[in-house]
DNA sequence: CCTCTATTTCGTAATTTAGCGAAATAACGA
DNA sequence: TCGTTATTTCGCTAAATTACGAAATAGAGG
């Protein structure tokens, strides 16, 4: 979860998982898109790659990225485990087998 | 919203959060519970407060930190804007008048 | 094999963040 | 007023993050 967090810190990260919403793209398609180099870029997908946020088909020499649903299923899960609705008794227990903080 | 995220990229201001969501939690409360100098927490409570993450409520010199629930929610909402399910035409409007990212 | 395209890696610089202890502020109670 | 307690502000340093362009890698096609 962590590692989510951190990756959904930066705002160029923020708009390449939004544009990905709308579809799987390429490094290039999105390139096109946002206004840093291309190596800036790169990086940010090691982010998202690292924080399993998205993942990558590879075909010849075009990576096509695309939204990881269960991990961002995850993030939301992780968020009610912090922000969820109270329990009554001995305070919610973490059965995720996770790291939540 | 990107206050939000920032904010909540921090593992330290993570664990404030679950502290609150337990409690109401002077500063003087939380420092016991991590470990990091009172002068260092003073600045992620000023992260948090500035993300209006958590409100205050001063008492004589006793300063009592709790979620801010409603923005809570908007975080909720804010990330179904980023990742939530697709609609079918014309890209979801972000009728909410917030930056989203 | 050569070259074009797509993408990543590398080295470096600028900025931001997180941490500390010491000093400052503020309110309380004797 | 004086001392005590709670918290913040102030320098300061160390580490992490973000950015860039140039060079490297890798696959496709002629």
């Amino acid at each position: 979860m962590a590692d989510v967090f951190q990756a959904l810190s930066s705002p160029v990260r923020r708009k390449i998982l939004a544009i990905l919403k709308e579809k799987d793209c390429s490094a290039g398609d999105i390139a096109e898109q946002i206004d840093v180099a291309k190596s800036t870029l790169s990086g940010h997908f090691n982010v998202l790659k690292a924080a399993d946020l998205v993942v990558t088909l590879k075909k010849g020499t075009t990576i096509t990225y695309s939204l990881n649903i269960s991990v961002v299923e995850n993030l939301m899960s992780g968020l009610f485990d912090i922000f969820g609705k109270q329990q009554d008794v001995e305070d919610k227990k973490n059965t995720s087998g996770k790291e939540l903080i």
